[in-house]
DNA sequence: GCCAGTCACTTGCAAAATGCAACCGATAAA
DNA sequence: TTTATCGGTTGCATTTTGCAAGTGACTGGC
């Protein structure tokens, strides 16, 4: 990448980019196929709108989500994950695995999410 | 936990812990052998003394993470992964996964972090 | 036309987290 | 006695975050 890592190690290198309270919260919504602005601010943790754009501006630096038009005039944005960014579902998976293991009191994730393929 | 947390997502959830540059880069140490504070002061990214000291007692106040002394006088603590702690492992490999394959400038981890019983 | 509302942001500012360097106490080594 | 090591703590400047308000381009109602 074009941006300086800390270190070649993967883990290193993921947190650079995915190491906040936010990021992997905004790629969970887009598994589940919110693709809005206002989209991701009605999830319940309620990010501000700041962090938001300055998140999803990260994501597409890093070639994990798309912003395309979804209408002009006024001009509006419908974000996407890429490849890369869909690639990501097995490891938020197993996170779940671990949540709901170590912490009895999270939501188990619907089927559709922890299916294999998918 | 007792601590407040954003929602009971698991991904949330998990974020509100493992949320940050640092704390994925202390585990991954541990699962390597690492074990003294000067050890972790040691890896390539640089963590600070006081950040480590900080996010070392917040592993230990999530319960994944144990401290116990090594010698006495003076008193010198060795800090361990507990079961949940070790819980991660899955999670973590498939990061490196998606990591190598998204940046392949990364190195690819050890034969035996990656292997599925260890 | 006028006003209210929506949507996707940007801006400004206070509060919190981070990075950095210096310092500290206990002890061992020279 | 001086120096070094180890595992931190403290203080402070910089950066990031959270919060609220504002903005611009519309849409719909009357």
């Amino acid at each position: 990448m074009t941006e300086e890592h800390r270190s070649k190690c993967p883990i290193a290198t993921s947190l650079d980019i995915l190491g906040d309270r936010w990021t992997l919260v905004i790629v969970r919504d887009l598994f589940t196929g919110k693709s809005r602005f206002g989209d991701f601010l009605a999830s319940p943790e309620g990010i501000t709108t700041s962090v938001l754009a300055d998140r999803l501006a990260r994501l597409e630096r890093f070639g994990l989500v798309t912003r395309t038009p979804y209408q002009e005039r006024p001009l509006r944005h419908a974000y996407a994950l890429t490849a890369r960014g869909r690639g990501l579902k097995s490891m938020l998976q197993e996170l779940c695995l671990w949540a709901n293991a170590a912490f009895p009191e999270t939501w188990v994730p619907p089927a559709s999410f922890m299916a294999r393929e998918g």
